[in-house]
DNA sequence: CAAATTTCCTAAACTACATCATTTTTAAAC
DNA sequence: GTTTAAAAATGATGTAGTTTAGGAAATTTG
């Protein structure tokens, strides 16, 4: 399946589109090729794309001012990546955005983005969905990370993203959970001999 | 200024309505009125409704295992609040959200608002914008609980909505920021024999 | 495929924050 | 207004998770 064609079978899944306006849909976005390591947001600069995963898979993350890494969020194939106040807001990133592997993405501009959202009433509602449900899984995560202990919000993970974890280096999925990497260790190491 | 007359100079912010779009709008809505500990979202029942907080303020919290509160969201005038991933996904709440003072509201049914996106394109727009916002706070609020510590957490807290602390218990405060009271207290007293 | 680099593991000392128990202050209810 | 209950403060003690340091695996790169 091509490119184009996996991102109107997504968009279909939540509107339903003629072949003429998934044409113009699939038209707004550019496929680019990244390579592992490369970066596509980088702070300070105001971020200019969102991006739809075709293959691979990318981590974003914050540097604090003790110079460590906080992981934001993960995405791998078929889900969306950025900087998303930069992008929402149109202000200056905070974050790096890197690839994990050797991906293929579909990029779509901020102005294309918005002039789709005012030329069809159905992409607008796409994108509408699209944000509730961004907003809908940061808010389980913000309840996670309260509510939880180290050791829940790793079981939590390997729960629920299991094909993440096999992706993803341990010190990224340390700091996404909120905890160090030697402490994950000793969580994954307990959970092997408790279970043999 | 009537509740009416709150709810359109508020959604003519993101979109601007002709007059009678402002009529249809405001018509959706039905003004409550919340008596202080009065609960408006309970766990168990899937919510029905958005509310925007025309006065007064709420506290949207989860109880965890252990029994503890955990605050996940405040709101005061010109807000909203409701149980996010109930109302979007149309699922059981896992949320109360109460009163924390009289309060008056204008509450949107889950099926009127459908209605009102799918009717008009402005519409769609607004909510489209609200969950954009709405996500791009909580991520904000995921990358301040990761990077920083109890007490930058606070700080950051008061400076960014100094109207909220003054409005709000002590202990909800503390669990909106991911500590006990008891340590919230010793920050703050910590700051007041600092500065005198 | 060998060297260099990155990632992961282990373990002991340490600390930010939690828990527990009691007292004081503030607010609610009668 | 006085009583009663809830919230905040304070001190003593406990612990989940961090820090530091070293070595072992695994990946990357020439």
């Amino acid at each position: 399946m091509t490119s184009e064609h996996k991102i109107i079978e997504y968009i279909n899944r939540s509107v339903s589109l003629t072949d003429e306006e998934a044409t113009v849909f699939s038209a707004a976005f550019r496929e680019v090729k990244i390579k592992k390591r490369q970066f596509i947001v980088q702070p300070n600069f105001i971020v200019k794309n969102r991006n739809y995963i075709v293959s691979g898979a990318f981590r974003a993350y914050v540097v604090d001012d003790k110079g460590q890494d906080n992981t934001i969020a993960f995405a791998i194939e078929d889900w969306w990546i950025t900087d998303y106040n930069s992008y929402i807001l149109q202000q200056q990133a905070t974050m790096f955005v890197v690839a994990l592997e050797d991906s293929i993405i579909l990029e779509i501009s901020y102005e294309k983005e918005q002039a789709l959202k005012q030329s069809n009433h159905k992409f607008e509602t796409f994108f509408r969905i699209r944000a509730e449900r961004t907003a809908a899984f940061m808010q389980q995560r913000i309840i996670s990370n309260l509510t939880q202990t180290a050791e829940e919000r790793y079981e939590n993970f390997i729960h629920k993203y299991p094909q993440i974890v096999q992706r993803v280096p341990q010190y990224a999925l340390a700091s996404y959970l909120g905890m160090t990497t030697e402490f994950l260790s000793r969580i994954r190491n307990k959970r092997v001999h408790k279970n043999s």
